[in-house]
DNA sequence: AAAGCAATGTTGTCATTGACTACATAGGCA
DNA sequence: TGCCTATGTAGTCAATGACAACATTGCTTT
């Protein structure tokens, strides 16, 4: 029995080895024919859907923005306001937490910075989102006498640092897990009140 | 006139052209042969400094740790206590900003990846005297009653976030200089109080 | 069903890079 | 003066990204 001429799923199997070596050793251990050794294709044949390397990485980094809108949508549940954001913030850092390294790959300025129109623009509507969800809760009374851009500023960098404080090895080895939650619950608490 | 057969101070050249070469073009687009070609060296001189790409971002992620450190310590000015932590976090953050760079390398995950001992000894070290000014604080009656390591965390979480949001171009386009200011205050003010 | 065609995969090739080795030069020290 | 080490050079090799020319497959359109 001989191999099939063609993969038949090549593209999702790329992005799925891509990712499972981004975790193991990074952008820079991340190689195109490195993955086509490990699929058992010839070694151009991922360029049939990525022609470059870091078209890949747009295309995980895609993915990862996509997963990380889903499951901060979930917090729709919540009547808009502070226990929405709340939910939206707890949302970001336990996704980041579950995703760690779909987390680094968007954080990562090397992946970023050749980040496709579709990126931005996804990344841009998050932030508008988060913006309005900000403006909405305000509607509803609370902080509402603050400037919308500086609580919105807050709202990110509380998430993004939480986030990273979670996720970061240094501080994983360095504190406990329930000490590390009660940071994520406290931070976020000192913003939403 | 020739050039000397000696680059004289290679090494010194090497590592601020290879900062510059980080601000534009990431380390992916730095090569040890591209900085041996700017300095008009052989494309193996470099080698002599540094045995491999690794090692020289080692040594550029120490400096700029160095150079943190500094600035860090200029809140000893202050007495211990809260006033000294607002004074540590606002070192830290606008050394962010006035070394954008450095502190990207600092969060990439593809140089601290190789991080020598060297490094993660610094890092370490100025971990814990963060730690050691969080219990001062609470020694002086400021938060008396919290866990030092989650209020450790908290700050941790709070710099690197308004560090973040301070120097990622997405928010330095979407939000006028004043109201990031405004961000980085009361978000050090929210913690320290 | 057959022809044609686009999608997908392969082989071959080239320039660039990191990294190693052997060799050249310079400057300090016995 | 003569050696010795630090520093720089030239040559080489394997791995990689990227491209081109060719092969195979399966859908589509008659």
């Amino acid at each position: 029995m001989t191999q099939p001429y063609h993969h038949g799923n090549l593209r999702q199997a790329l992005l799925e080895r891509a990712t499972e070596i981004l975790s193991e050793k990074g952008v820079e251990g991340l190689s195109l024919r490195g993955l086509a050794r490990d699929l058992g294709v010839s070694h151009a044949a991922p360029l049939r859907h990525f022609s470059t390397k870091a078209e890949l990485l747009n295309a995980i980094a895609l993915e990862g923005v996509c997963s990380l809108i889903a499951a901060t949508k979930k917090a729709d549940a919540q009547p808009p306001g502070p226990a929405r954001l709340r939910a939206i913030m707890l949302a970001y850092v336990n996704w980041a937490i579950a995703n760690t390294e779909l987390h680094h790959v968007l954080r990562n300025p090397d992946v970023m910075r050749h980040a496709s129109d579709d990126l931005t623009t996804l990344l841009a509507s998050f932030a508008e989102r988060q913006k309005a969800e900000i403006r909405a809760a305000q509607d509803v009374g609370w902080r509402a006498d603050e400037d919308p851009d500086v609580l919105f500023l807050h709202l990110v960098s509380l998430t993004a640092g939480t986030a990273i404080v979670s996720t970061e090895e240094v501080y994983r080895q360095r504190v406990p897990l329930p000490k590390r939650q009660s940071n994520i619950e406290d931070s976020i608490d000192l913003f939403v009140g």
